[in-house]
RNA sequence: GCCUGGGUGGUGAAACUGGUAGACACAGGGGACUUAAAAUCCCCAGGCCGCAAGGCCGUGCAGGUUCAAAUCCUGCCCCGGGCACCA
């Protein structure tokens, strides 16, 4: 054995060991339990970063430790490959989507592949293949035939130079990031698919995942946001008997409604204001700003009245109608009832525009609202000046209420969900297209399943104003599918999240053209561990499971609801930030080009590029090619090997924790292969020496690397890999002290060193399992198991705290009971000196641990 | 603004979910080996006071519960993620 650590060889020929023995393809055995391991696929957006890294070291751990468990393990990879940078990209460098996105999965493929990931690569995907969209297109299609997607109209970010649709991330500060125009709301008709009729089951189905964390169901659930509440009716007169219908959680506050507010879209808005001007300007600009939820939620609350005014609906007052700029037109009726006396929001409107505040809830303290606003307000009272229900409580006040709104044909108890239909459509070029023909007499009319895929032409370059396909006849110009008569075809494709929400389930069956998935899907779903970052919480994995459902009441995954059992949410991988904004529009400018002054406690003063132009700290954050902070991991990789770059990534942070990059500490994990290498090379010698290696069996030893290797199997469990890695750190500590004799102490040891490091650096490990003659396969060796043997001990270190000080130890045997420990202790000398004169009121002893003295 | 996490030495972190705070490492200091450097090995190291023995303080901040709090409770400060067209 070669007596210095040379990682891209011994990399290099596992590898090749790897590959020739097709160790990662899989198949379905019934024989074997069946593990099946996911990473979240990457977009190829050019280069692995660091979150890649992290992510696919995860998986592989994960992975390499079942397969040696002796599960049938799958771990699959593809590319998320639609998608808007490679429009960018197309922009910047006049080369098409289609090229780019293939050169950058070329490269980042065979940078996967020198990572030494266990995946079966035999089953890699593209969403950009027609093979693959096609699918999309067939479930969209049948979808639409059953209802659940169809056509409404949905808000865009429009840039009026351009004349395009821009995503959220190009409008910064309301300005459109290309042409640096103000950005204006505009509704288009779009696709929507109908999520909110699995509301109820994927709200319910979150008791049924103990596997997720806690945090991601808490926010799925806030995000679905089911409420009770009462659906009222305020009529009004306008051309005519109408309804303003509006629902509240607060029913028991009918009373106190002094106004209602209406969204700027809603139909009252609109025909109020075609007769008055100042609100028509108004209702204008809220309909042109923002688009996004969290500027809409920090705009100040503006509001205009409408000179309408509504009936209340059991006192029969005249109520006037506003519009408000913070009612949002997409959540429930698109009006509320103002209550001022009791909710913040229209306290802080009916203050601002002299409306009136009337009190209908006793409070904690009182029965009147005195400004300011106290949150107290909003408590849950009886109900005061409000006529039959005073005295009521809010249970008995909303059922009544209710019931006699009811019997007016004004309202009902009622469900109301925060969660909205999927808008799907995108005015783009890069995506799948969405398998529509507009035809004057039909209609919409789907794309029929022989005519499936509507293949996206992959030559275009857009120049970003507006969607190539919108422009190119040989695409829109088709015939009716029903009445073959000329007719357009849809050029809007669809969301990328709509690729992402069942390529785990094609993994199963990769090469099926006949169906979308088949019964070998039935053999390894649902995914027994998925992983990605924390930042799918909400939305990726909560299509996944919309189209689980949706995928099974089409009978291709039966009696398949949740697709990810357990689930490991992977914290960032964040690093700092800078541009600069020269002429309003932003140049992204990578960290390692930027020299930054610091204060005392770290905090950016001021931060330049290396060729001295000024740049804006924008914060640390995650990694994104829009920012142009990634670190790219291959320069890492190249210097120390892949083996030390998954070492020390596994042991600088737990998985689930945010990591503040820094490659201090590489050096660390790369001394550590060293030693380890160098003790197994003169391990090696001096077992060629002696023959087999039998000597004293080291008690002591054992004892260490056994409970080291129980805590480091429980740390597996818990998917805490960092204390693993840890665990081998250790482990070759105990090796390196233990005295010359303790041979046979000593072969075990490196037989559980390596096994236990195989997962996390595998390479270095098949090479030393090898070489060390413990076996041909380190990966078909048996996982390690602590001796309970070994364990045992006769004699237990206690620590002896003298009013909950520690203050010194006591070696107790181990059979030792409680009341021989006490008065041992209190014959403590030292126990004796801090308890002083005092009297003993309390001895806590905790068995195996601690004793407290209470004086 | 709303939803959701996090904050422990100079740094990454650990602490068997209430029981010795800082395991294992990085950076640092000292030493050995070397003509020298690299590599390697040994020792030191939370802060303050002290020659030392030892003492006091210490897990973002301020309180509280407990024999005992990084861990539980209340309030506050700072940082990350998401907010429906980045993926």
């Amino acid at each position: 054995m070669n007596e210095t650590y040379e990682p891209q060889s011994i990399e290099r020929d596992a590898r090749q060991f790897w590959e020739q023995q097709h160790s990662f393809r899989v198949s379905e055995d019934r024989g074997k339990r069946k593990f099946y391991c996911l990473s979240m696929f990457p977009y190829p957006s050019g280069k692995l970063h660091m979150g890649h890294v992290r992510n696919y070291t995860i998986g592989d751990v994960l992975t390499r430790h079942y397969r040696m468990r002796g599960y049938n393990v799958l771990q699959p990879m593809g590319w998320d490959a639609f998608g808007l940078p490679a429009e960018n990209a197309a922009m910047a460098n006049k080369v098409p989507p289609a090229k780019w996105t293939r050169d950058n999965i070329a490269y980042m493929k065979k940078q996967l592949q020198g990572l030494g990931f266990a995946l079966d690569w035999s089953r890699e995907l593209a969403t950009c293949d027609a093979s693959y969209y096609k699918w999309n297109q067939w479930l969209f299609t049948r979808l639409f035939r059953k209802g659940l997607a169809y056509k409404k109209t949905g808000v865009v970010n429009w840039d009026p130079v351009d004349q395009t649709v821009l995503a959220n991330e190009q409008v910064i500060e309301g300005r459109g990031w290309r042409t640096g125009a103000p950005v204006e709301k505009r509704e288009i008709p779009m696709y929507f698919l109908k999520i909110t009729a699995y509301a109820e089951d994927l709200l319910k189905s979150l008791d049924d995942l103990p596997g997720w964390p806690e945090q991601v169901k808490l926010m799925q659930k806030n995000w679905i946001g089911r409420s009770e509440g009462v659906r009222i009716g305020f009529p009004y007169e306008l051309e005519g008997k109408k309804i303003l219908w509006v629902f509240t959680t607060r029913a028991d506050t009918l009373m106190g409604a002094t106004f209602m507010a209406v969204a700027a879209e809603h139909p009252i808005a609109v025909f109020a204001s075609q007769k008055n001007a100042k609100l028509k300007s108004f209702v204008d600009e809220c309909r042109r700003g923002p688009a996004m939820e969290a500027e809409l939620a920090q705009i100040e609350k503006k509001g205009m009245a409408t000179g309408l005014y509504a009936t209340h609906p059991v006192s029969g007052k005249k109520i006037p109608v506003w519009v408000g700029n913070y009612v949002l037109m997409a959540y429930g009726e698109g009006a509320v009832m103002g209550v001022p006396a009791h909710d913040e929001r229209d306290y802080a409107f009916a203050t601002q525009y002299g409306l009136p505040i009337a009190p209908v809830i006793r409070h904690p303290l009182g029965d009147t609202v005195p400004a300011p606003w106290k949150p107290a307000y909003a408590d849950y009272g009886v109900c005061i000046n409000s006529g039959p229900y005073d005295g009521l409580d809010y249970q008995a006040a909303v059922t009544k209420i209710a019931s006699d709104l009811k019997a007016k044909g004004l309202g009902e108890k009622q469900v109301q969900w925060r969660l909205r239909d999927w808008g799907i459509s995108r005015q783009r070029y890069w995506g799948c297209p969405i398998p529509i023909v507009h035809c004057a007499s039909c209609g919409d009319v789907p794309v029929p399943d022989d005519q499936l895929p509507v293949k996206l032409p992959e030559h275009l370059v857009p120049d970003g104003t507006g969607n190539p396909l919108a422009k190119m006849p040989q695409f829109y110009e088709a015939k009716c599918p029903s009445c073959a008569r000329p007719a357009k075809r849809e050029t809007d494709t669809m969301d990328t999240f709509v690729d992402s929400s069942w390529y785990f389930a094609r993994f199963a069956c990769p090469d099926q053209d006949q169906a979308m998935v088949d019964q070998r899907a039935q053999y390894w779903m649902a995914v027994d561990q998925y992983i990605g970052g924390i930042e799918h919480a909400i939305l990726h994995l909560l299509y996944s499971r919309f189209f689980t459902r949706a995928m099974r009441d089409e009978g291709l995954l039966p009696g398949m609801a949740e697709p990810f059992t357990n689930l490991l949410t992977q914290g960032m991988v964040l690093a700092d930030s800078y541009f600069t904004d020269e002429g309003g529009r932003r140049e992204w400018i990578h960290p390692s080009e930027i020299e930054v002054q610091k204060d005392a406690k770290g905090k950016v003063l001021s931060a330049r590029t290396t060729d001295g132009r000024n740049v804006v700290y924008d914060g640390i954050g995650t990694m994104s090619k829009s920012k142009n902070n990634g670190v790219d991991p291959q320069a890492l990789i190249d210097q120390y090997g892949a083996d030390t770059a998954r070492f020390f990534i596994i042991f600088a942070s737990p998985p689930t924790n945010t990591l503040e990059w820094s490659d201090e500490g590489v050096e660390g994990s790369y001394r550590f292969l060293r030693r380890l290498w160098t003790f197994a090379s003169r391990y090696a010698k001096r077992k060629a020496a002696l023959g087999k290696l039998a000597g004293k069996p080291g008690k002591g030893a054992r004892f260490e690397i056994h409970s080291v290797l129980k805590q480091a199997n429980y740390d597996l469990q818990k998917l805490q890999f960092n204390t693993v890695a840890s665990a081998a750190m250790k482990i070759l500590n105990a090796l390196e002290r233990l005295p010359e004799e303790e041979t046979a102490a000593e072969e075990e040891g490196m037989s559980i060193l390596i096994r236990l490091l195989a997962p996390i650096t595998p390479h270095v490990a098949h090479h030393l399992w090898r070489a060390l003659g413990f076996g041909e396969d380190v990966m078909r060796a048996p996982w390690p198991e602590p001796d309970p043997a070994a364990l045992e001990q006769d004699e237990v270190e206690l620590v002896v705290q003298v009013n909950g000080v520690k203050r010194g130890t006591l070696r107790v045997p181990k059979s030792a009971d409680q009341g021989a420990v006490e008065a041992m202790v209190q014959s403590l000398e030292f126990v004796k000196k801090y308890v002083g004169d005092k009297i003993i009121k309390r001895v806590v002893v905790v068995p195996g641990r601690l004793i407290n003295v209470v004086a």
